[in-house]
DNA sequence: GACGACTTACTACACCTGTAGTACTACGGT
DNA sequence: ACCGTAGTACTACAGGTGTAGTAAGTCGTC
């Protein structure tokens, strides 16, 4: 499975942005973080990305004397990586118990609550016919 | 409100002592820790307190010539912000969606739903209550 | 009163992150 | 062929982390 993706705040940001668009050369990257204030120099960014890619985080491949850059870990996997961090912290590991933590506290509206049963009447409908990337 | 607590896992660690004994020693927590296996000499151990402590994360007071350490933030706090993060960061913010994508991946099972079952219920009854208070 | 044990403080060092300047290179236009 | 511009690579530096050795202070014991 996987590794345990311990990312900073940045690095999130540099891949939700190669993530949303794909693929992405470091001046677009740039571009999109000034657009989010985070004002960093083109160089910075630069930066991050080849060390992200030393990393094996990320790769590139270049056109004319550009770099396209492209991640080389999905969203969900960084998503589940995250999640289990805080799931085996905090609850044991246990999902249910995150779960039921989440919706104790506030945060989850009625809405939510409605959307929810609806989610689990599905769940507790179906046996074990479960498979998806 | 709360900053972000960007912690890594050795000072989660350390943290997990300190809210499980309410304080000790460093020396304590390093026995802790070893039982862990996370083998790290003692030295270490005082090191990563006083950072944390000149962080602002815990303090300690002294009693003869022992420190005795104390977390400043609490275990729901820094549970809040890390799953604010991931919240944040991968669902826009959306609690219920978060909570969604859980029951709807894996690591719920038939146990857990009928908990959550009985939780929601409440929830609504609670919700047509206090809804607008 | 000196010694040793225990404990904290100081120092060290390698590596990562955030941040960015400067150097180098290659393409495009005139 | 040249030069500017765009774009990457190299270098730099401060601050944080993981890791730990060594120094220094103190308290009990003999």
């Amino acid at each position: 499975m996987g590794e345990t993706h311990q990312l900073s705040d940045l690095q999130l940001g540099l891949l939700r942005i190669l993530w949303d668009r794909g693929e992405a050369t470091a001046l677009e990257v740039h571009t999109d973080l000034v657009e989010q204030d985070r004002g960093l120099a083109p160089t910075t960014v630069s930066t991050m990305l080849s060390r992200l890619e030393k990393k094996g985080t990320i790769t590139h491949r270049a056109e004319g004397r550009q770099f396209i850059y492209r991640s080389l870990v999905s969203e969900v996997e960084v998503r589940r990586s995250m999640l289990s961090r805080v799931t085996d912290y905090f609850f044991g590991g246990d999902v249910g118990a995150l779960v039921s933590h989440l919706v104790e506290g506030k945060g989850v509206d009625p809405d939510d609550v409605a959307r929810l049963q609806q989610l689990l009447a599905e769940r507790s409908g179906e046996a074990e016919e479960d498979d998806d990337a």
